[in-house]
DNA sequence: TAGTTGAGATTGTCCGGACAATTAACCAGG
DNA sequence: CCTGGTTAATTGTCCGGACAATCTCAACTA
């Protein structure tokens, strides 16, 4: 995966920092060297290093406690195990209060099959993780969905059965990998036996089936979904942004 | 709901800009006032200012653009998902090159079919604008779109028929208009025969029957379109506009 | 008419400094 | 042993300032 160089010192920073925590040489529980200290140590301000330790703490990597000190979390502060996902899920918008359930989780190596399928070459190796979306139990679920992650963030797997905010730290992860395009392949079939049994559904029954590709500004496959949504149809919404548009600013000139 | 007296003076700051975007005196879509103009009205300093816009970006109440401003969300999904519009002809990229032309236009009331459809209420009235899309002359059309607008756009219609960018207008428009939301509502079925003709296609094959209903902040209909794409499958794609998530900055450098 | 340029506005990135609030560790006194 | 106070370390809260990067809009030019 290619990695862009920082280019703000607080960037370079966070970079240093994380390195050190995937690395192992901050492991969890570890303290983080005070924040006049790592001003000193790389030549910034203290202003600089806070703003570097902000965003690890957004990211869950770290905490910090005045007067205590800033420790390492690496993703799983909270023992509790909860599966359930609330607010922002993913990239399309579902209904609210509907949940994505990690079911599996597996490395693979891209057959023809699933090369063709994800825009991607053969034999490249990937991370799936089977999910189930469902608003609640005695209701049937809304759709599986396959997420395809690179192998590069294995560290991020183990956190995802295990905390809530899964989908919004991939989120994160797809804006801090650069995700700048997203194709959409949506055709009709009929379900594979494989999710039936997840989907409460008879194989060969209709399914829409929903591919979802994840480019960066290069064109390069960074991540992927797929989705069986039994039926012969499906909603999906999307959020647009008002006010802010440059260009023509065409006024209706209608009465 | 007890209030606690603020402690801090960006909690202050915040605690205030929270009233206005409960109380609706900013509301959804509006701009905040400058950093500097705030840090000038609340006698504070402008680090001050952003330390208040941080919290309350985090909270997801507000989005902020540099060179831009800043935003009222109030809880709004960010929204991740701009469809291009500049070269792009409709909010659904359809690949470059095809064009959507205009076969036929017409003014009628809504029944109980049209009505569930777009989501509106039967005996409303609309114009359709019934347009096919191509690439070539060799090649058979991509597929049939039908706009439905309002009856107070109809000086827009004979515009349509006569110049290309119809459809970038459109988009300018629907900004125009003010719409938040866009339903999308996928379907497998049966050609209906209706499009036979213009798609080359035999009344009954597969078709993927695409409506999209684009909504204001209030949820009420501005106008909506509904395709017809012979086949089982069909294709689109988003792009994506970043930049509004704190802590996108961040650059991950595993690998 | 269409494209370019430039001024102005706005947020992002940095620096330096100061004091407050919180915590842990140590120490003296009961 | 326990209690309380002191002290040092650490993060949180603010100020002032400077420049960079980005975007909008109007004016200009071909």
């Amino acid at each position: 995966m290619a990695v862009s160089s920082p280019r703000t010192r607080y960037q370079a920073l966070a970079e240093s920092l994380l390195e050190d925590i995937r690395r192992g040489r901050l492991p969890v529980g570890a303290r983080v060297p005070g924040e006049l200290e790592l001003a000193g140590r790389f030549g910034v301000s203290r202003h600089t290093v806070r703003e570097a330790l902000r965003r690890l703490e957004s990211l869950g990597l770290i905490g910090r406690r005045p007067g205590r000190g800033t420790l390492v979390l690496n993703g799983r502060p909270q023992a509790s195990y909860v599966q359930a996902v609330t607010q922002p899920e993913d990239l399309l918008q579902y209904p609210t209060g509907s949940r994505l359930r990690v079911r599996e989780t597996a490395e693979l190596t891209a057959g023809r099959v699933l090369a063709r399928r994800l825009g991607c070459r053969a034999g490249e190796r990937w991370l799936r993780l089977g999910c189930l979306r469902d608003f609640a139990d005695d209701q049937p679920p809304v759709c599986w969905t396959d997420l395809y992650l690179r192998p590069t963030h294995r560290d991020v797997v183990p956190a995802i059965g295990c905390r809530p905010g899964l989908v919004h730290e991939l989120i994160e992860a797809r804006h801090a990998l650069r995700t700048e395009r997203v194709e959409v392949d949506v055709r009709a079939g009929q379900l594979p036996a494989t999710y039936c049994e997840a989907l409460q559904a008879e194989a060969g029954s209709p399914s829409m089936n929903v591919v979802r590709r994840y480019l960066d500004a290069a064109g390069s496959l960074i991540f992927a979904s797929h989705s069986e949504h039994p039926g012969d149809r499906f909603t999906y919404s999307l959020t647009l942004e008002r006010g802010w548009q440059s260009g023509s600013g065409l006024v209706w000139s209608g009465k």
